[in-house]
DNA sequence: CTCCGTGCAAACTTTTTGCAACGGG
DNA sequence: CCCGTTGCAAAAAGTTTGCACGGAG
């Protein structure tokens, strides 16, 4: 599960950005790699506790740019950033309607084939061009799949 | 496009939640569905100036745990709102990835069936129960088609 | 020496809440 | 009358920005 950091690519797409591949901003590469699954800023901040949010932020506005990194808006107010798909590879998410929790999630390949024809088939729609898509499952993670069902209030952390 | 508004239905959720359908409420379901898109509070507030944004909020508060009104995220910070699917029926959208605009969209019936499976196997999946799926067809809108394809910044207004 | 990156604090944006006044049933 | 609803203003939550310092190239 913890393969290598993608530390080369990242730092390749820095690099091209102008940007360097500083301490900061390879721990938080490490976090969201070693995370697994799209992490919001209390999870950040959690893990590295005194580390300032502005610096984070900015870090992964930075990433971002870069293309290291993609900023996804869950449930709530929250956002949440993962690695990118250029370096994790085209995949969904499931989302916990109750906490805003998001896994990773891959479709079969029928079903991706698809969402694949329908984005073509979108790309006519409306003066739409559609380029990609974005599916999310919803339901309850392990985690609240006994509490409050039907609720749409966040859970303790993590 | 327009047919009557779903006064009836919205009514009777609401009382059922031991809300009155007030003046404001019917306004901003009007104002919903006549929009026939998700809406956010720019296009609200700019369609009636002076409407107190709390009031607003409050509101769709109020119709969104009637389940009369759905509130969606969007790629930028403000939220969105459209009427529910129990009001509107099921569907997705397409995301303008330029402004952030929405508009419904119905995929075809292979599609939806694949997406119900993947629904369905996904629910035995890593202690995920899902329940339902959410497919956002992202791109460039008609207004945005031309416009610096690739950047994520917001256009003008509505 | 020159910039990029960092930390701190303050600003900003979006959304929520408290409180007093209003008005329909 | 009562209680849900409104408006205004203040607060909260999340994110962004300005500025000065410090360290890498």
């Amino acid at each position: 599960m913890t393969t290598t950091a993608p530390h080369d690519q990242v730092k390749d797409r820095l690099e091209q950005a102008g940007q360097r591949y500083t301490a900061g901003r390879q721990a938080l590469v490490v976090f969201l790699h070693t995370a697994g699954h799209p992490v919001d800023m209390n999870e950040i901040t959690a893990a590295s506790p005194g580390l300032p949010m502005s610096s984070v932020y900015r870090n992964l506005v930075v990433l971002e740019q870069a293309g290291a990194v993609t900023r996804l808006q869950g449930p709530g107010a929250l956002a949440r950033y993962e690695l990118s798909e250029e370096l994790l590879g085209h995949h969904h998410h499931l989302v916990c309607s109750s906490c805003g929790r998001m896994e990773d999630y891959q479709v079969p390949p029928e079903v991706e084939g698809a969402l694949l024809a329908a984005t073509r088939s979108a790309a006519s729609n409306n003066g739409f061009k559609a380029t990609g898509h974005r599916l999310e499952l919803r339901g309850l993670c392990a985690r609240c799949g006994q509490a409050t069902p039907g609720a749409t209030e966040p859970h303790p952390l993590t």
